[in-house]
DNA sequence: TATGAATGAGGATTCATTCAT
DNA sequence: TATGAATGAATCCTCATTCAT
């Protein structure tokens, strides 16, 4: 029962229902089960929280897609587990993921971001790099700055649909259709 | 000297300075030589400023572009074009764009939003449409989509410089070429 | 109906009542019918409220012993006079005295003090020197001087006795009878 | 390491480094080098440090005197010598001693306080009457009174330099001349 | 004795919004 | 339209105090 970690956790649940602005300290503490000045212990004001929950963000993503990408499938494959699993994410914590991204660049705390996202483009970069070994995918690709223009791609297409599109489950499938071709073509990929 | 102009352009420049949880109606208003008042003759609200600045970067945005994109030239040389010019408005206000997008999530002027950023679909759209009509990129794709998943890759793309990296201009060169060949090949670009 | 002075003769009458600490803000806006948010218009702080009460406090010390020391009186009865007057004014605001004191010298308003005070010291020295350039009082007197220090000394002696002891008046009686002796020999007054 | 007496020492220091409203327990233990909850063990709160506080400040100051005052000279010089002294004690803890006022003022420790400074004031009374029985002074001063007085007369004028003046050596050294004629011809000492 | 994490009531402070001018 | 002083609900944050260890 670390009091520190409940506090995160409640605060990922209230922002992403609520949103940041709307969200008191005293919601946060609330469904912590903490006393109001045991949040000041922790952290010093509430954008302080970001990084922290940046932290757990990039935890669940990973954890998703390490949950769905199988070993001994085809990278094509692969790379469809991957879409699928951010397009997934995205649907559960769109609105989070727009609020750290806020609340990262309205504060001096992109250092510890980066270093808190680096795992995962370390671990995309990382399947690149075997991929290109076997001749998958293109030889001319630079795998780390790949990964992560491919990550951002994909994380963007899929907060598009949550933001603006409609029946979000219908255009969802379309979207990673859509996605899949994309990065196919631009890696090369190989059947 | 319009006042509501006024305001909107001050509300863009404090913004981008505090981030948008921290600006004050009054630092908006001093800033626009406007009395506390006249804010609420304009606007309803803070964040009702959103669409209205949206507007205004999508405006600029579109302008470069139009302004770097020739008529002229190759279809892989537009790409390239539309590359730089998006890095470029993403140089010049990378806080801005991302404060609307979180200003934007946390809202309901999505709807508003997607008005907005919508000339600049279209206008990528029926880039895209005459490439394919000319056989120059893949039949398969689908324009209005792939032309948002296109613009949010760049702009992704270029934010990453703007957000992490340290030695931009050198970083930019690169991720620009890195860019250029993911989408090209996902294209499926002939030059 | 100024909002401002409002507000200080508020907190003059609520600090003398609860000493600082006790006192909330909002205790001084309700004496004062003003709105919470209006104090913070005029001053940011309670402490910064100090200044404002000096004032005052000498403006009342002022007005009470020009009210009480009569001109056609002897050196020796003015002098009887004005400690009359000062015993007085400490004994109805000797809380407040001292907060004056402990809050200005908790802050950074010492300059202010002076000067607050100043219009006091003038008025005491311009007697002293009226009555040295009579012969009433010794020659060797710096009158300036003097006046700051009769002045500590009345005040001091005045506080003794509502800080400590027991039956104020009478003891105020006999205190106010030695300070009388104690200065008219310290001034070498010739009745 | 006597843990109270490191608190008071602590509080001390914190104190006239940031006045008492300013000072947090919290500070005092952590310049005291001990916990929270130890503070407690010894004083039942903030306030009631004031009492070991000013105790501390007269032992101070009846160590100086009694150091500073001289048994085989006359009277008059006896004066100086104590003027000096409470002058220098003034000069190294001014700030304190306008505390100690303030603090002692808003609560209720007074009787402490009058016990604690009863040996000054004793030690001055003795002089006085040692002094009245060899005729060096007036006959008709009531001692105790006028040692309180005395006490009283000189440190406020020694605070007077230490809280408004600027040159503070230089001013000293004039006022307490000042002080000097001022308590011999009160007192009527006769060289 | 000693600790220090945890508490939570209490009060300071903010700032979007109103409205009389 | 334009003003800006005034509002006061909303919420942050502090910090003296407690208590299980």
């Amino acid at each position: 029962m670390n009091k520190k970690d409940n506090i995160v956790r409640a605060a990922v649940k209230i922002f992403s229902e609520k949103g940041i602005e709307k969200t008191k300290i005293s919601d946060i503490v609330k469904e912590a089960g903490v006393a109001q000045g045991t949040f000041y212990l922790y952290f010093p004001s509430k954008l302080s929280l970001m990084p922290a929950i940046a932290e757990i963000m990039v935890e669940k993503t990973l954890t998703i897609i390490k949950g769905n990408v199988q070993d001994d499938v085809s990278f094509s494959t692969k790379i469809e587990q991957i879409i699928d699993s951010i397009f997934m994410v995205t649907r559960d914590y769109n609105e989070l993921q727009a609020l750290i991204y806020a609340g990262l660049a309205s504060t001096e705390h992109l250092k510890e971001w980066e270093a808190v996202y680096n795992p995962f483009y370390v671990w995309v970069s990382d399947l690149l790099r075997e991929a290109q070994s076997e001749g998958v995918i293109r030889e001319s690709i630079h795998v780390e700055r790949t990964a992560k223009i491919m990550i951002g791609l994909i994380e963007s297409a899929a907060e598009q649909i949550y933001l603006y599109d409609s029946d979000k489950d219908d255009q969802a499938r379309i979207q990673k259709i859509e996605v899949n071709q994309f990065v196919k073509h631009a890696l090369g990929v190989k059947d």
